[in-house]
DNA sequence: CGCATAATTAGCTATATATCTAAATAGCGA
DNA sequence: TCGCTATTTAGATATATAGCTAATTATGCG
């Protein structure tokens, strides 16, 4: 589920801020991500997981490969309403995205 | 020390993005904040001083009682840093501040 | 000073989280 | 099907976190 709580609950760890940075160019696969860090894979599986049920990375099957990219979407619109809800007058504003 | 990673971990809390919320119109007493939860008020201290810790309220006497506010500034400016740096082409803007 | 009020800090316990290794699952190709 | 690679799930453990009650600190006032 893509609650709120998951979300700020998902952000909390270090490792999975890191990730997200680490998906900010683009889609990569769960080795590849595994691989950027000292822990065990298993370890940082745990950390994908927990970051797909906040909604806030995507997942594609390609053969034998799990690729996971950045559900910007999600992460914007969390931290946009949360801080709309705490600080009206410092509110964010979604940039015009650009082609594809 | 008001380090992102203190930010975050103070946001993953339910009841400090409560707290928070509460002091969106304005400072309010530890006590004040306190009768807001179901929990004892050394709990609800707790969660003060980790909010305090990471500089995303501040802390004032008047005689007998401390007040709290928000530090919006701390708060949109790590939220906004995380963002773009995840993801660029969502970017946060800062809205100007209303006149005192 | 002595007492009341406001709030925090200390000490404890239960639950949640992060990590590891070992085992299981999924897909690919001979 | 069998073996190989990629990845996750299971099970265990150590640490971190959140909550409680009791004790301490800080301020104000008679």
């Amino acid at each position: 589920m893509s609650t709120s709580a998951n979300i700020f609950r998902a952000l909390a760890d270090p490792t999975r801020r890191e990730i997200l940075q680490l998906l900010k160019s683009g889609e990569l696969a769960a080795g590849d991500i595994a691989d950027s860090f000292e822990m065990a894979a298993p370890s940082v599986s745990r950390h994908l997981s927990i970051l797909l049920t906040a909604g806030l990375i995507d997942q594609r099957r390609d053969g034998n490969r799990l690729f996971y990219s950045v559900e910007a979407e999600t992460l914007s619109h969390a931290l946009n309403s949360f801080l709309s809800a705490v600080c009206p007058t410092q509110q964010l504003k979604r940039r015009k995205r650009r082609k594809k």
